[in-house]
DNA sequence: ATATCAAATGATAATGATTATCATTTGATA
DNA sequence: TATCAAATGATAATCATTATCATTTGATAT
């Protein structure tokens, strides 16, 4: 059983359960998932992780960003654009706020998307298993500098 | 002016307003993207017309798709896979239903999107422009063959 | 501590959707 | 009907992602 209540450690523990192997390359993979500081996509992790592990393959990333998807412990986030951002902290589906101008992506907090929710499932006769909201627009430090 | 009210005339008026040509490839590209039967993606407009333009290239009708896009006038889906599907039906941002099972895609009516856009708006001091909203689920037909 | 072996890695080729290029054709205007 | 910029068709280029495969390595049993 998992008593940590970190990402880090979480997902880790999920590896190790579904009987993973645990490499440097991962850890360092993990490391940075569970922050996902900016929500960061396949390259830029790999650009992070090349200063400590200059052989790190961009191939492993992706391979490493797949399984961890498939443990359901990272939400991936394509865009029109073709381009992918990650999320090992909050994997589930939530919504998210993002500046057109220099692509900062916030989350913020939203109550009434469960009822929602229930009125589509209700409408459509879906069985809803899951959701992707997001808002585009620019953020105040964007806005200031337009003036 | 435009006293039309489908969307195939609209479209076209738009495009001749802006001082685009009008040639048989693109009234009949325009034709599919106005109905956006079933939301179709590059490949599977191109491949409806390859009966009646044996020439048409792929190119062409990515290329209208563009322009069309750039008028506003037709919506663009991206999906995490990397696919894009259009719908120049509402070519204003809704929410979709899609099914994960047979691809089909449903829009739900849904009035509380705008309390929520200004909920967010207020919370994140973002200005919005813009939004994406999709339920993934099994629609009834695929539900029903499942058991 | 070491042998074993499946899993992971690194390097690189392949893929697939989309975009760019460019020679040729064509719609709109005079 | 002549003109010319825009549109088209064919194809090459691009870019993110996935597949391939030889080599390396973590975890387990001995």
């Amino acid at each position: 059983m998992n008593h940590k209540h970190n990402r880090f450690d979480t997902i880790l523990c999920k590896l190790k359960e579904n009987g993973h192997k645990i490499t440097p390359q991962r850890i360092a993979i993990v490391k940075i998932l569970a922050k996902s500081i900016g929500h960061p996509s396949a390259e830029t992790i790999h650009e992070k992780l090349i200063a400590d592990f200059p052989t790190m393959s961009l191939a492993t990333v992706y391979r490493n960003i797949s399984v961890i998807k498939s443990l359901g412990e990272v939400l991936e986030l394509g865009f029109p654009d073709g381009s992918n951002r990650y999320d090992g902290k909050k994997p589930y589906p939530h919504p998210h706020v993002i500046c057109i101008k220099c692509g900062k992506i916030v989350d913020p907090d939203l109550d009434s998307l469960d009822d929602m929710k229930n009125e589509v499932s209700k409408e459509t006769c879906f069985k809803i298993l899951n959701h992707r909201l997001d808002f585009f627009g620019i953020c105040r430090d964007c806005q200031a500098k337009e003036e």
